[in-house]
DNA sequence: AAAGCCTCCGAAAACCTTTTCGGAACGCCG
DNA sequence: CGGCGTTCCGAAAAGGTTTTCGGAGGCTTT
């Protein structure tokens, strides 16, 4: 644990540094550290072993203001606390970490006055893009400044077309659900959706729609808005139950909802998934392994989606910029809500 | 949303065209624009208002190459994913946000190389400083590299006493949580901990059994270490009930244990609070309130944990640095599941 | 031995802002 | 009208790195 030399307060060592104490000239001692050629063998090696010696780390300022570019990106979110930026965050640091990528973090709280202050404070550190991430799949309004470095939306797509917005595929996911319910041989399936106001609920419905219409099926009863949460899945289900007692799947809005429609199921005696099939969204770990049975859910890939949305602002970067919507596939996990476990 | 000027690709405006165009010299339109004095007003106008025209952004680059000082933070953790490091990142951000500090956002993954990475990459940005996130409460290796910038360490603390660590008060969770249970009248209080593996397990036992000897009481069964998960709580709750029938109160190791707890107690009959009152730690919403009754749980207060490791960085940057582990103090959310709803 | 080529190195410019310091203009007092 | 103080402005340096270009020296070829 020796604490090197490095004592607080004293400068950090500088290139001339380096190139003083090798004996050369800061051009030679900067082409011998970027593996320039030009430079013979015997100085490389004596630059470097300075470098070391003064545990040499360039200054990313200096050469980003040269440069004009700062290997920098700017991670807008509105809601960080929320569930869904957190690994979109994850995937978008997960790509850009492997490269010389930083990433500056930045919380608007949902508050248009600060997401103008915070995309200033940005552009005046000269990032090379932004990723904007919603806090849900709703469209929302473009950036308001003039941003002069690519912008890439994730989760809620961007308001205006031209942009490049990534979101999850909330339709297919609706189709997924049902179809693999289907696969599971169930044939009277129930919705129980979540809050009516959010696209991700409607988009969902109507995959689910389509999927049954595909299939000649027809949902049993309404579709059941409410809101995200567990209780909400406990009283849908309760009315569920009395009017549509012959239900043998429910497809649930979210995991959250699909515990409470569990909870309620086992106290009204229907075992899962023998009895009634039960799906969530989001595929939520702790919500889905700690059910019983555990939860098979719909996997929105939010990670790879926050990957792809790094990925393409990398693109964007240094070619031009690709715009429209783009979805990201989801995946069923099944578990023992809808199939008997081995 | 009209987007005005700035064409992709074309230079960001700079300082000298702003000058050039007010028909003064760069270091006179440095003044104005940052509120020196010896400009007269109108020549601070006119520039003010060729810099509005040209949407001039300082080059922050710049500045901090001349100033010595970036106003960036790192915020390194090690495992992003986790429950605990988004709060603290929060408060952070928040502490931050406020003033002109950016955060770069940095997630190891729990490996040592990586983080030895990331932080050669900060340092390298020049941080002013850097916060260092743990995934646990146990202790961590203090940061390898040689670092010359101030460092906080949050949740984990260093294993270096000479370092500054601000951690949550487990123990005084442990003895907060027993003291409400007392003060909720209870006297046969068992504990169903998580996994003992853990320093947060093991203090918030110790704070527990402090509370209980200084009321002249002691814990009905021993401690039962387990996982953190709900299927601990269900086989825990269901081995206490056998062995223990009496038991009033069951104090949980985490949220999620103490869901399976009431679960199980549910299904065996028992009223809650009536019977037996259940608490949690953590305090995590979705658990929480989504449980019946709602749970009472132990705010660790991570987002304040967050704010005070931003601003003892805050303080570290202009000032010598303060030292050793420093606790922020946690508090009980009373809910439904220890006290009976009004 | 002269010419030419290749290899290696260094001087200097460029990136953009802030700050210091000197100079210019102007008004006031003696 | 000269001297002085005040007010405002501009030239220049500094901060650390990269890149370009020219120069120096050594080697080969004729």
């Amino acid at each position: 644990m020796a604490r090197p030399p490095a004592p607080r307060g004293a400068r950090a060592a500088t290139l001339t540094d380096v190139a003083r104490l090798a004996g050369v000239s800061v051009a030679t001692a900067s082409k011998a550290l970027n593996g320039r050629n030009h430079v013979s063998a015997a100085t490389r090696e004596r630059v470097m072993e300075a470098a070391a010696q003064l545990s040499f780390s360039p200054n990313s300022l200096a050469r980003g203001l040269l440069a004009g570019r700062t290997g920098t990106v700017g991670l807008l979110t509105s809601d960080l606390v929320g569930r869904f930026s957190l690994p979109i965050l994850m995937g978008a640091e997960d790509a850009f970490g492997a490269g010389e990528m930083s990433v500056f973090l930045c919380d608007a709280r949902g508050d248009a006055i600060r997401e103008r202050h915070h995309v200033q404070a940005l552009l005046s550190r000269r990032v090379d893009g932004l990723i904007v991430v919603g806090s849900s799949t709703d469209p929302r309004p473009p950036l308001a400044a003039a941003v002069d470095v690519p912008v890439v939306y994730a989760y809620a797509p961007s308001e205006d077309p031209e942009d490049l917005s990534i979101v999850p595929d909330n339709v297919g996911a609706g189709r997924m659900a049902v179809e693999h319910l289907i696969a599971c041989g169930r044939t009277r399936i129930a919705h129980i959706s979540g809050h009516p106001g959010y696209s991700a609920a409607r988009d969902r419905v109507t995959g689910a729609l389509a999927a049954l219409g595909d299939a000649g099926l027809s949902l049993v009863g309404e579709v059941a808005y409410g809101t995200w949460e567990e209780g909400w899945g406990r009283a849908a289900a309760s009315m569920l139950l009395d009017r549509e007692p012959e239900v043998d799947a429910v497809l649930c809005g979210s995991d959250q909802v699909a515990r409470g429609v569990l909870d309620t199921l086992r106290e009204r005696g229907r075992r899962v998934p023998e009895d009634v099939a039960v799906m969530g969204f989001d595929d939520w770990q702790v919500m889905t392994t700690g059910a019983r049975p555990q939860l098979t859910s719909v996997d929105m890939n939010l990670e790879e989606l926050g990957r792809g949305a790094a990925r393409a602002l990398f693109e964007a970067i240094d070619a031009e910029h690709e715009r429209g919507v783009r979805t990201v596939q989801c995946r069923v996990v099944v578990r023992g809500s809808t199939a008997p476990e081995a």
